[in-house]
DNA sequence: GCCAACGTTGGC
DNA sequence: GCCAACGTTGGC
């Protein structure tokens, strides 16, 4: 299983909206590197929910529902989506600031390649957001 | 609002 | 195929 990382302006679509809708096709996504995550996201696998602009900050968990299949919204050209779900919403949202300070999350691509929209997320990464989000233990 | 980083475009 | 110019993204 592989971890994701993707990211979403919240004034065009915002974490509350996948929560109330349940599920989305992540549709839009017209970058090369983008589009070799997304082909490689199976069903299940955890994406983090990223808010670029303000503020700033890891929201939410989702799972990949479906994965990839032709985007439908891509007139020209071979792009595809997934399909995402809400997991849960975390206790305490991750900020990027959080994120850049703490020792086993500020190698993540998010702060070396803050404009990739679909990102690689290691294991350790995974926990350590689940850790400053307070879903594990102290 | 500014600017750095990145990706794309187009002239050569 | 190279690279300068341009547009976009996103953090600050």
């Amino acid at each position: 299983m592989n971890h994701w990382l993707v990211k979403s302006e919240p004034g065009t679509y915002a974490w509350a909206d996948l929560v109330k809708g349940r599920r989305t096709a992540w549709t839009g996504v017209r970058n090369y590197q983008a589009r070799l995550h997304l082909r490689a996201m199976q069903v299940g696998d955890p994406v983090w929910f990223y808010h670029s602009g303000a503020p700033k900050e890891i929201v939410g968990l989702a799972r990949v529902l479906r994965s990839a299949y032709p985007d439908p919204t891509a007139a020209h050209g071979d792009w595809v989506c997934v399909d995402l779900a809400p997991i849960k919403t975390l206790p305490q949202p991750v900020s990027l600031a959080a994120i850049k300070t703490d020792r086993v999350t500020r190698d993540m691509v998010l702060v070396k390649n803050s404009r990739l929209s679909v990102q690689p997320v290691t294991a350790p990464q995974f926990e350590g957001i689940l850790r400053l989000g307070g879903c594990l233990p102290e």
